[in-house]
DNA sequence: TTGCTACTTGGCAATTTAGCCAAGTAGTGA
DNA sequence: TCACTACTTGGCTAAATTGCCAAGTAGCAA
């Protein structure tokens, strides 16, 4: 693998990461209905608000969505409604899975 | 954040773990053009056949490839194709990244 | 100015992940 | 049987990630 490619791919993985945790996985599914400011978010999922804050700064990071301050509120929303696509997939492939498991507990 | 929707977003977001390293984003592309065997891939990607074994095993696990003994050789080739999807929309977050930090650069 | 609210950042310990080497397993062929 | 090849697993250290608390910043309002 050339440096070029490693440097594409790695770039690539970073978005992965930023959606590599179920917290931020339900701020992209909240944001995906509408934006939200952290107050919110922290009271939906029940963290510290720096945990949130955080959260929220790796996805920003990772060019998956933007924020707004207004007044005392910073609200964020999706940039990139596209990652939406993957829940299908994702969706797709824990459910085949969960699928096999059952029918390996239950074997005749 | 109730329990049911932490369990579910905890199994999809191990999904997203699972795609998001370099190496492994390269196996992925190499399995969508052609099932390959660990031999071939630690070739390509120049790591240890251990790393590149362990990587194997956790997009396996993650339901995303599979894998058959043929003789000496295991063959990995892609279980859920729609993973490929993905990465359309990753390469459009990525690429719209790259072009807002060029225009941050080139600020008149 | 002071004080309050909404948020971010720094720091820390606990957990997880990565990759190498070494050892173990399994199929093949002599 | 023995030796060889292809791969997996265990063990280890280094590095990254997580989440809490505490401290810092910024807007608003009196």
């Amino acid at each position: 693998m050339d440096g070029k490619t490693q440097a594409r791919l790695t770039i690539r993985a970073n978005v992965f990461k930023a959606l590599a945790h179920p917290s931020r996985l339900f701020i992209v599914e909240q944001l995906a209905q509408n934006e939200r400011c952290v107050c919110e978010l922290t009271e939906m999922i029940g963290a510290d608000m720096s945990t949130i804050s955080k959260h929220l700064s790796v996805l920003k990071a990772a060019g998956i969505i933007l924020d707004e301050k207004r007044g005392l509120q910073v609200y964020y929303r999706l940039k990139m409604p596209c990652v939406l696509r993957f829940f299908d997939c994702v969706g797709e492939v824990t459910e085949t899975n969960a699928k096999e498991q059952w029918e390996l507990v239950n074997l005749r």
